[in-house]
DNA sequence: GATTAGCATTCAAGAAAATAGAGTGCTAAA
DNA sequence: TTTAGCACTCTATTTTCTTGAATGCTAATC
């Protein structure tokens, strides 16, 4: 357990690192804290035997361990308040009432980088709220066809495709409306057991090339549930971050986040928002990210901030509430 | 007028570059050239005299100059032939068929950054050669609707619109088929025309709420023309080169990357494989590019590698050329 | 028992000097 | 025209020195 002095300095210390990105010497501290740099460095001692601080080199001053962020956010730290510039950026955003859902999660996401000079994650999935709403087939060649789903939430999914076989438009028709009548409103998870159970059997009686069309459009619905849109703002910011400036580091950092697996895996399930803290991000021990799960209108998916260990969590924080508190209206 | 000795003294010199990233020394050329270093000198003195050459201080081997390349790219180099093993890996995109051709031109991007070890950025455009096939309208909510267009070359955009006063679904219904009445078969870029002085007229006799309508249906289809696509694969890659082992210039051109202005820029209009070295590439003095238009089935675009300006030149035009044949077939 | 002054100690970071070696340019001879 | 030979230049690396900002510890003080 940390005395009152023990917290007061480890806060100190974490502000101040976050602010300077220098090892925080004991002298700095003498004002503040109303005593000698001698007992700040006991002090220190302590916080260091505990695991909380660390030296970068015997001679140097303190720096937060990953342990000690941590402690930071779960005792010390206490939310922010908006400052009035952050407050009137995110209000162009809010006030623009002709934007649709989806476009506001992106224009936040904008924001909230360059707010930050973090780099900001979105990972979209289509909620399995979405009910089917309308089936379309285009026809665009004689063995081609554009296939179109569109769910009540407003998800459109397009999906070229090639047949085998030669169909009659007419085949295409009957499929598509047997298709519309059977499955309009069924959750889009559960469409792919429709199909096989319900769809298939019924289609043969009807159509004549009803194995390559069926083939078709389970295809293009299976395509929908998966991959997930990811999209990404302010990658540049963390590389600009002066605890990266080394050419590998970078260039790792660069590597990950070209990877789409690697990014993939900064998905939330827990509500809330939630920190990880270096190593504990399983991104990059050297990054924290603070992600939260969205749900909203059909639309659902996780929003990240990935910025240095030594991130402002607590303003990060803030305005992340801020945005998921003002999309919910 | 060069020599041919001079000529061949060039190409050793950009060659061995290339390969090493070091300068060459004189020294190192006797062999092949058969005479001595001084030999060697007294001719590299005269390259340099020609701007074609270049020292990085006093007393350091020569290097290629931005001019020497590009009497190299324009008057020395010869098309390489396809090693087995470039071929093969090419071979699996093109044996696929089930592959509509958007997705062709991305997985050759894919293959052809990774064979490299450039950047490889596709420009996407949608060609004015579409015609609209099919509008399509499914109402979301009380005040909003998916519009939907479908061209002949299977391009499918979609929009999310939001009504300012309410429309009936029967208004709706009936301002598609209005709409798709009159404008199927309209190339793209003639749209708008059509719907201001053939649409607009008459829509207003048959629907009610004609002006939201139209208005909503205007600016989905003015979305249509614009935003080019852009595809990025292998951005690490011109990162990791060894010219670029320094944090600021790799910030820059992830700043650069980033920036959907500054990639549009790559755009390419002229026919053929064109060759951008440095400066010439008004993207970034330290790197060269090397881009094709290309036009396909409805697509049309820009297809552009980057890499340093010591790029294998005779190498990626062939690799691109067996692309854009193949692709063509 | 907690605090602090004082002091030896450690280490990074930067400047300065020394060294080695890879190249060049130029001259004079072949 | 070519080349051997040599002085010269510059980089890159290693080494040494110096400075100063910290620390840890001890012994005196509050």
């Amino acid at each position: 357990m940390l005395s009152n002095r023990q917290e007061e300095l480890l806060k100190l210390i974490v502000e101040e690192y976050i602010k300077t990105v220098k090892p925080v010497s004991s002298k700095s501290l003498c004002d503040v804290l109303d005593c000698s740099s001698a007992t700040i460095r006991n002090e220190m001692g302590i916080l260091e035997d505990l695991g909380l601080l660390e030296k970068t080199h015997t001679s140097s001053g303190r720096v937060p361990s990953e342990k000690g962020y941590r402690y930071y956010v779960d005792n010390i730290m206490k939310p922010k308040e908006l400052t009035g510039d952050d407050m009137l950026k995110l209000q162009t955003v809010f006030h623009n009432k002709s934007l649709v859902l989806s476009d506001a999660i992106t224009k936040s996401m904008e924001i909230i980088s360059e707010l930050t000079n973090y780099t900001c994650v979105i990972l979209g999935d289509t909620s399995n709220e979405n009910k089917v709403s309308k089936v379309e087939a285009v026809p665009i060649s004689d063995n081609s066809l554009i296939a179109i789903i569109v769910t009540d939430k407003g998800h459109v999914e397009n999906k070229n495709i090639i047949l085998e076989e030669d169909v009659t438009v007419e085949e295409i028709k009957q499929t598509v409306d047997l298709i519309n009548k059977l499955i309009i409103g069924t959750p889009i998870d559960e469409v792919s057991a429709m199909l096989e159970y319900e769809v298939k059997p019924i289609i043969g009686k009807y159509v004549k090339q009803h194995e390559v069309l069926y083939n078709a459009f389970y295809n293009a619905f299976s395509d929908f549930a998966q991959d997930p849109v990811i999209k990404m703002s302010g990658t540049k910011n963390i590389l600009m971050q002066p605890e990266f400036d080394d050419t590998n580091k970078i260039r790792e950092i660069v590597s990950k986040f070209e990877d789409k697996e690697i990014v993939s895996n900064i998905k939330e399930d827990k509500n809330g928002i939630n920190i990880y803290i270096g190593s504990e991000s399983e991104f990059d021990d050297d990054v924290s990210i603070i992600k939260t799960h969205y749900t909203l209108n059909g639309e659902e998916g996780t929003i990240a901030l990935i910025g240095p260990k030594r991130m402002e969590y607590d303003r990060a924080i803030t305005l992340l509430n801020y945005i998921m508190d003002n999309l919910d209206k």
